[in-house]
DNA sequence: TGCAGTGTTGCTTC
DNA sequence: CGAAGCAACACTGC
């Protein structure tokens, strides 16, 4: 799922339903997933604690919890948290699904984490490919760990003289800077091709030699899609699903991203795929030059 | 059938 | 230091 604009919406579909619960147990069939220390560790460290507040950084959701313990988690490709009810199963046997109807898709066979709430809900991490991340531990120590404090200004509220200076001391490609959390948080594939087509800015171009004009254009393209994005719950072109199960409304509206060969909406030529690293960029060859 | 491609990140190598 | 390649994993679509 996860961009800035889907973390965004899960912390805000899940504030409401898990603020002031308290963890009573956790479940999970893929123990790998919890990153520092082991699952009886994360279990013995979070359960009988009451949940403070939900927050996001970059693409991370932050919970805190009492006894300044922090429960980090990373949706990395294919991530999504729910809440819901599911009769957990003992063994091998996938957790089945006892709520309200947008959970019983498919999504249900790949919850890997579960953690139980005093209100007989749960909130479970679902993760087709198993790349997300849970980590734990004491406050400082996991913002220290996971260099949460190394991160870039959000990418919804950078302002253009930060931008600039981003900016300037580099030969790096736009879209590979647009891409680095260290240097703008929150932006990933599909809105760094949006952002770009809307700026008109090829997105190999080096980014010490954008004009103030075209850094002022993918400054405002930024804040443009991103709250678009934001107010429509995201993007669901692949599997991403909200707190509750449905899908967000970005997709529809996307402006290059996976489409390839399409019509460019300014100027009708086809959209461009091209590699830039080791990922796909899409882009007008007629609107944005190199 | 087989392989390239998929929203992320971080590690290794040169 | 930077850039590039790849690994983590599982599925879809050509």
């Amino acid at each position: 799922m996860p961009e800035l604009p889907e973390v965004e919406s899960t912390v805000r579909g899940l504030s409401p339903l898990i603020v002031g619960r308290k963890i009573i147990d956790v479940w999970s069939d893929a123990p790998k997933l919890i990153k520092n220390g082991t699952f009886e560790g994360l279990k013995k460290s979070i359960t009988g604690k009451k949940i403070l507040s939900v927050s996001r950084r970059a693409k991370n959701i932050l919970i805190r919890l009492e006894g300044d313990d922090l429960l980090l988690i990373h949706l990395k490709m294919t991530g999504h948290l729910m809440v819901n009810k599911w009769n957990l199963p003992d063994k091998k046997e996938k957790p089945v699904p006892l709520g309200d109807g947008a959970l019983t898709e498919k999504v249900n066979g790949y919850i890997h984490v579960i953690f139980i709430l005093d209100d007989g809900r749960m909130l479970a991490l679902s993760d087709l490919r198993k790349f997300a991340k849970v980590t734990f531990g004491k406050e400082q120590e996991v913002i220290r760990k996971e260099k949460i404090d190394k991160i870039g200004p959000e990418a919804t509220d950078i302002t253009l003289s930060e931008l600039k200076d981003i900016f300037k001391d580099s030969k790096k490609g736009v879209k590979m800077v647009l891409l680095d959390q260290d240097r703008i948080a929150g932006i990933g594939n599909i809105y760094s091709d949006d952002i770009l087509w809307k700026a008109k800015v090829h997105p190999l171009r080096p980014v010490n030699s954008l004009s103030d004009k075209e850094i002022k254009d993918i400054h405002q393209a930024t804040r443009d899609i991103l709250s678009l994005a934001i107010s429509l719950g995201g993007t669901s072109i692949s599997d991403y699903r909200d707190v509750s199960g449905e899908r967000g409304g970005y997709g529809d509206r996307r402006l290059v991203y996976r489409r390839d060969g399409e019509p460019c909406k300014r100027c009708k030529t086809p959209i461009k795929r091209i590699k830039v690293g080791s990922r796909s960029a899409r882009f007008c060859p007629e609107c944005q030059k190199i």
